[in-house]
Parts: structure tokens; sequence; C-alpha cells
DNA sequence: CCGCCTGATGCTTAAGATTCTCATTTCTAT
DNA sequence: ATAGAAATGAGAATCTTAAGCATCAGGCGG
């Protein structure tokens, strides 16, 4: 569990990285802020700094235990990373995110970076729509 | 000329506006940042302020004028919108930014988006790499 | 062409997100 | 258990962007 990532990772064991690992492991939405992070542990009666959750993160993200995401606006978004890679899309009025992969448009991708002179090393693919689910607040506009 | 632009886009013809507007036409990488204005302006002698630069993009991007990008890093990039939408590929090494489109991957965003039961409205794709310019300082690394 | 009025600007202050500092606490290996 | 190193918490600091407010300037009526 938690104990073995981190160890993998390299990263001392400790008590505040334990419970980050376990919130981003548990979590419903799968892609959480730093601040979300820290008030859902202060909520569960954990005593905890802000800079620490912020700390912690990016170590894991350092250690490719999670990935930072940066989606529309200010704040970063954390995933745990599963090992596959995915591209996202976003509900603009529910806030929902899914992930999705798709060969020919990582093809695709591929092909324009060689065309373009480039070596490919990472890239970002978001889609921002709104989502037909009926808990969308937004539905039917 | 930028007069124009601004009349079109019912904004009041002014200095600072136009002067903005004439560094984004003007501008080699065509994606520059709040600060790269700012600092290109109080360095050809124009006295602006900060707040006023900020301001101004924001209404040339409510406008339809500009588009604001959200690469990585926290700093957003502003370019001129020239009416043909596209994506980025930028260079890890050297920041250059390059601008493409691909009908492949705009029709299988779409049919995705529908896959999912989303309505798309925008998407966000961006390719990192290494770019293999000899102008570039990491090249044969 | 001149002066008003409204909206625009500049400067300062503020707000949000993230990082840094540093004294104190907690792990890990011994 | 214990020392040494690394991690933590609290608050200050930083960076980016967005107000608040007093002053200034662009566009229209005369």
């Amino acid at each position: 569990m938690e104990t073995q990532n981190l160890k993998k990772a390299g990263l001392k064991v400790t008590l505040p990285r334990m419970k980050i690992l376990q919130i981003l492991e548990e979590s419903e939405t799968r892609h959480l802020t730093a601040e979300a992070i820290y008030r859902e542990l202060l909520d569960s009666g954990e005593e905890i700094g802000l800079a620490t959750v912020y700390r912690v993160l990016t170590q894991f993200e350092a250690a490719g235990l999670v990935s930072r995401l940066h989606f529309e606006g200010n704040q970063a978004v954390f995933e745990l990373e599963r090992g596959g890679h995915h591209d996202h899309i976003i509900c603009n009025q529910c806030g929902r995110v899914e992930e999705f992969l798709d060969e020919t448009i990582e093809q695709r991708q591929r092909q324009i970076a060689k065309e373009h002179g480039y070596q490919i090393k990472d890239h970002a693919l978001v889609l921002y729509g709104d989502c037909l689910d009926e808990d969308c607040p937004h539905r039917g506009d």
C-alpha cells in the first residue's frame, strides 16, 4: 500500500505523506487541488500545514507518483499516476473530469512533432465542453 | 491598422491600447506574457502601468482580439487572434512556440467528446519537446 | 476648435496560489 | 534508546493577476 509506494520512490515514510497518498488513492474525482487535499486532511482531524501538502505533492511529482495538471484557471490539480498516459475532458459546468486515450491522436502528435523537427517529450490535451449528465447543474441550458 | 481593430471591437482608441496591440502584431515570438509586453513598453519609453497591460489584455481577450494561453508554468501568454484555430508545439529548451493544425486530430476530438456525452466547446493541445534548430541552446544534448 | 462627461489610466493595495525560512519534530540506521 | 538527517508546521515571502480610487484623456456637442 502507501508505505510500499513511498519506499519505492525513495521517500521517507512519514504520516503526512501516507495520508496525502491515501487521499489521492481514495478520491472520487481523482483530480484534486492542493487546497482540496489540505481541507480534507483538516476535516478528518489531521494536523498538517498547507506548505507540507504542496511540498509533498511536488516531491510526489518528482518521484513520478503523481502528475500535476494545469487546466484553465490558476490552481494546479494533482492526480495519482497510475501508469497509463491519458488526456482529459472537462465539463465547463460541473467540473467533472474524465480521462481518455486515443491512439489515432497520439500517433498524429508524434508525426506532427517529427514534421516540425521536434523530439516530443510530453503533451497535454484537454477538451472543454458541457456534459450531458443529469447531475450536471447546467444540464439542458 | 490598430485603430480599426480597436474600433471594430467597440473599444475606445487610446494610446496604451494601440501600443499594446502594436507590440502583439510586431512580436517575433507571437506569444507574449503580460510582463514581457509591459517591459517592452517601458523600454521603448512609454509610461504605462502593469495593471493597464493586464486590463487591456483582458479586454482584448473578451473582444476576441487576443487569446490567453496557459502553457506549463504559471504565467499566461497572449497571442494575437488571427482567425484560424491552431494548437501549439513548444521547445522545452529554447521556448520556441510553433503552431499547427491537424484535421485528423480535430475530428477525433469531436468524436471523442460525442462518445463521452459532451458538447465540446473548446480544447487545448500542447506538445512539449526539444527542437532541433541550430539556434536552440540545448541542441545536441 | 473648446470644454464636458464618461470611461481609461496609473499607482497602490489586495487576493490567490505556491514557495521559502527556520525552529521544532520525526524517521532511520545504529 | 540515540544521534544525525530529513521532514514538518506556521508564517512570511513571492509571483501573478485583479481591484480601488483619484487623476487624466478621448469623443461629442456647441
